[in-house]
DNA sequence: TGTACATCAGTGAACGCGCGTTCACTGATGTAC
DNA sequence: TGTACATCAGTGAACGCGCGTTCACTGATGTAC
């Protein structure tokens, strides 16, 4: 019997049969679309009959899953090592774009259109808190003044989804807007909202990231 | 021969079904998501047998193609509207939130995840010049103050997406920060990235826009 | 007003396709004694 | 070190399905004289 925290061969390549069958699907959405992505049609691409998968994913969803878990796990743990490291507010948001570049697929998988009925498992909707954490982190440090607005007052009362946060309604406020600002460049400049306009996507993300810290 | 101008029954009987079929198309997106969208399905529907949809539309892509032309459309229409009865930025913000929230499943179909390969045709992209055109109309009266900014000295050289536009670029750069900044909070909104946070996203909607027109 | 013809909506059969998924099976790899 | 057994990867056949699209055809509606 293999030791605890040991893998057997096995388990590696169940492992890297697994990441195989990933790689392929991620090529599959660059081509066609998330909703193409089919289980034979990997299958055939790695010589493999369609069968054969299944003894990988359950099913077609639940690879499906798997793939949006590691998009929202890749973005936390680029925020994660960024800020471990240090990273400011701008550095954060361009760690973010950076990541949305590097693969618009992945960034629409996450932050796209939303499949009718699909609802993520509990454990995506943790990573996604997790990411918010980290965001509402970096702003901890900065001063919070001035007089609270009225949805900073509503924000008081409202704050679930930070409640274990010690940030103030106001920091709230800016960790929301921060959010909503670069996704709004992000997501227009990558559905490609302004390509033919003629003007520098990144120079108006990075307008928009001067504009959110000169409070 | 029918006059010009006058419509046969025939031309009004096909222009009703038409729109009847894009009606099911709209439930069927509703349902299960633009890429379920089927002809067969649809004729079904309506009783009818599936290559009867052929006498109506070329074929399954002609038939997304004039569903996204018809949201575009509505979305300029409400624009248009709200600006001939002299509205202001935040009544055109917030009938852009209402056309939006009106129907969710067009507005992704206009600005969700794009189709890889899918190009709009000419005219979509003129109708998604005049609801910018819109936004720019309505930014012109407001004094637009203060020293440029980088952005926007890039935008002196780089509005080819306003050529016919006599908007000043600082304007210009506010005309655009409008547009992410309400598409931040609503893309975000409607793909459910709010749900269970707490806070109503009405107010934070609201929020972003005063601070938009409080410059 | 009636007859001959043209137009056009809709049908049903058919083609070829790929899909997800199940099942019984083969053959290789690992495990226990 | 060798033998018996268990585990597991992968196959091929099969099921049932719905898709887009074409085609030859029927029957109703409209048009011309």
């Amino acid at each position: 019997m293999a030791e605890a925290g040991t893998t057997t061969p096995r388990e590696r390549y169940r492992t890297q049969v697994r990441a195989e069958v990933k790689e392929h699907a991620w090529e599959q959405i660059a081509t066609a679309g998330a909703s193409a992505l089919s289980l034979n049609a990997i299958a055939k691409r790695m010589g493999m009959s369609g069968p054969a998968l299944y003894r990988y994913f359950a099913s077609r969803d639940d690879l499906i899953t798997e793939l949006i878990r590691d998009a929202y796990r890749s973005l936390a743990d680029t925020f994660r090592t960024a800020a471990a490291s240090g990273a400011d507010l701008a550095a954060l948001a361009h760690a973010m774009r950076g990541w949305a570049l590097a693969d618009p697929h992945r960034y629409f998988l996450v932050y796209g259109t939303p499949v009718p009925g699909y609802h993520a498992p509990g454990d995506i909707t943790a990573i996604a808190a997790e990411i918010m954490t980290t965001v509402l982190d970096a702003f901890a440090g900065l001063p919070s003044d001035g007089p609270a607005t009225p949805f900073e007052t509503h924000l008081e009362e409202h704050r679930q989804w930070a409640r274990d946060h010690p940030a103030s309604a106001v920091t709230l406020h800016r960790g929301l807007t921060f959010w909503t600002r670069l996704h709004g460049v992000l997501s227009l400049e990558l559905a490609g909202h302004f390509t033919g306009m003629g003007f520098d996507s990144g120079l108006l993300f990075t307008a928009e990231l001067d504009d959110l810290l000169a409070r």
